[in-house]
DNA sequence: TTATAAAGCTAACGACATTAGTTATCCAAA
DNA sequence: TTTGGATAACTAATGTCGTTAGCTTTATAA
């Protein structure tokens, strides 16, 4: 019974990889445990049921999600910063499928930590939308435009819902100017709901 | 033994019952037999197994989408047309959440019954968009967009991603709004990629 | 050196999907 | 009216998975 040392990171790390090459369907105890060389009971020293495995995983793809907006809007003001927090939260969601499908799992009522995990990504987003002439309800609004544009590309392009071989970058890029010419439409008051 | 005289159309109606009222995950082989006062091996006489039904709880959904779009657009065109596209696919996937998550199901390669009801949800979205002034490739990308739009703001909103009390209704049409603004920019010519 | 907490293990249970083989029902043809 | 076949239900059994309970061994600190 060689003891083999896991500790909370190779574990999480090993239910990513597995996740990001197989699908998040294909993380189960059983086969996380057969690529730690390990019996899957022994996973409940680490972790509490398959559930928290996933919401621990989801957890660790909103820091990584988080931080690598963070980064890359670090500097920018305006639409570039609009367009690089575009970029990051596309090259995260493919570098990361697995992870980011995680992410998507609807999280228990009151769970402080995914609320709080969950805030700082839109939290990005609400930075970089604030300084754009939009205030109050107007920019919560955006923000949540913005995020449905990125998730709404985000997944299908990961589902092959877009089946014509067409450029998926230049789909993307247009998407975005599309948004930020129409967001300045709507914020000179050329329009009312 | 007493025979049901269970068809084809009557699972299908209860199995979307079950998944828009307690999720697709609530719909097993196991579940659904037992809705439907029968054994779970019985149904393999209607159902190729589970992947099979779920399968056909995509198609069912992508009919009754693309018949719904096609309904609401009749007779409009321009602007409205895409409006009236925009809050009929919402008002659907509001109707039938269960059944709007087996439409997102990933379809096996070389499924060309699941390829050809998907490609008429879609073609619904190419006629509207078709008569817009985009042309060719412009257009195609133009699809991509709405649909990105749309399943964001969809999925976000079913999964609770949308925390503020903020009426989800306004951001929607908001949503669209913005858009239609931003491709009159486009189409306009005022910007390159 | 020894006691204890922790990390691994085996055994066992229940839920589920699935397969094989059986029986009863319905319907159509004789 | 009878009969035969297709079909829709059934029971039994298997394998996988998640999970719990309880045991054993290792590592570490007293």
């Amino acid at each position: 019974m060689p003891r083999i040392g896991l500790d909370r990171t190779t574990l999480l790390q090993t239910a990513t990889e597995l996740a990001d090459a197989e699908g998040l369907n294909a993380v189960t105890l059983a086969s996380l445990a057969q690529k730690l060389n390990i019996r899957s009971p022994s996973l409940y020293n680490h972790v509490n049921g398959l559930p928290d495995l996933l919401r621990q995983m989801a957890l660790h793809g909103l820091t990584l999600l988080s931080s690598a907006l963070s980064r890359e809007v670090a500097g920018k003001t305006g639409d570039d910063a609009v367009r690089a927090l575009c970029r990051a939260y596309l090259a995260f969601a493919r570098a990361h499928p697995g992870l980011y499908e995680a992410i998507q799992r609807a999280p228990d009522e009151g769970d402080e930590a995914m609320q709080k995990a969950g805030g700082e990504v839109v939290g990005q987003v609400v930075a970089v939308v604030s300084e754009y002439g939009l205030q109050g309800d107007a920019a919560l609004h955006a923000v949540r435009v913005i995020r449905s544009l990125l998730h709404g590309f985000v997944s299908l392009e990961r589902q092959g819902g877009f089946g014509l071989p067409l450029d998926l970058d230049v789909t993307f890029r247009l998407m975005v100017e599309t948004f930020l010419a129409g967001v300045k439409t709507i914020r000179n008051g050329e329009w009312r709901l």
